[in-house]
DNA sequence: TTTTATTGATTGACCAGTCAATCAACGCGG
DNA sequence: CCGCGTTGATTGACTGGTCAATCAATAAAA
């Protein structure tokens, strides 16, 4: 037990080095000594642990769906009906967990590696439909099927705003409430 | 000027089977002597012609975005009025041109590149800031103040739509036709 | 002839992955 | 409580391969 504890958290200890790292450079070509000296280990520890390079932008890349899995999860269930829920999940989303610019640099760069990876695109469509799914439970009843195209619209929103946080032209509470704005003109006009 | 001319279709030839090769591939790793085959020449001429990879690269990037300028200019100067000007460069950003897999696959990996590279980020500004002001200078007339936020949000959700693409999860044309329904609800509503 | 185009060969750097060797903790029989 | 063997953690050194960039040499053009 001692030794998967130990186990865990070196794998940990990497795969936030690897995220501090890959965002810092803003590349996939970080090289797997530069993670294990910002993790302050051996390159071939990191190898002893993962096995290979992309296994670890792999498990990279999964700790940060499962991190974003689960504060969605958390704000949703504290929200109370669908108009709340759907303010949450957007909030969430843009929440700056993930928007740190870490996190978004690595995520723009796991989006270059999925049309590499098969695995990696995989693990993205994940997201996207997690996404959607979120969306549409609380869409569907107010809006009927006009949902699916708000939740797609939604996604593609939340996406774009990434992209240009990560260039940072605009002003980022300017970009943050674009979504939110979008998604409260929709409800307002559909209400009346 | 001979000379010239030679020169310029050279530094095409290489432009162009730099976007092939880097679409193909999915990622700024392709070689130099991959490209330079793609050209059918050989890697010493290429670095001959550009004196640096990187150079490479951000010539290519000018020439993606003097294209898709290009596409647009074009397609406004046909349109007639605000209306049908904003449709036109909702058109030429998603059109066929730049949407087809070479592109797209360049595109993206441009943006992982602005990460690191200033000039990159640079250029990827000066095109979010051209697309800014074409849809500005319509949405002014037709909605005041309010502009500038659906400007930004036309922006966002073109990128967003991309990247979607990219990894082709939905269907294309359902994609396609996300930023055309908003800006057209958007009209439409205050049309009222 | 002088300049430009073009290439093959080479260099120097870098890097993922391997390996053999230490090191530290733990368990266990005496 | 003490050697001692087992097991996982950890590293430094090394390898095989790749690639950008350079260079010297040749061909073609001006």
């Amino acid at each position: 037990m001692r030794k998967r504890a130990r186990q865990t958290t070196r794998k940990t200890e990497l795969i936030n080095a690897a995220i501090q790292t890959i965002a810092r450079s803003g590349t996939l070509d970080v090289t797997v000594a530069d993670i294990a000296r910002q993790a302050g280990m051996s390159p071939a520890l990191a190898h002893h642990y993962f096995g290979s390079k992309d296994q670890m932008f792999l498990s990279t890349m999964r700790e940060i769906l499962r991190r974003y899995g689960l504060i969605v999860r958390e704000a949703v269930s504290a929200a109370d009906g669908p108009r709340a829920r759907l303010l949450a999940v957007l909030d969430a989303s843009l929440g700056p967990e993930h928007f740190d610019a870490d996190t978004v640099g690595a995520w723009l760069t796991f989006y270059a590696l999925a049309q590499q990876n098969e695995e990696a695109a995989r693990l993205l469509r994940v997201y996207h439909r997690r996404l959607r799914s979120n969306l549409l439970v609380d869409l569907r009843p107010l809006l009927g099927v006009r949902a699916v195209e708000v939740a797609e619209t939604l996604g593609a929103l939340i996406d774009g705003v990434y992209l240009r946080q990560a260039l940072s032209d605009s002003a980022p509470a300017m970009l943050l409430k674009l979504p939110r704005d979008y998604l409260l003109g929709i409800l307002g006009s559909k209400e009346a």
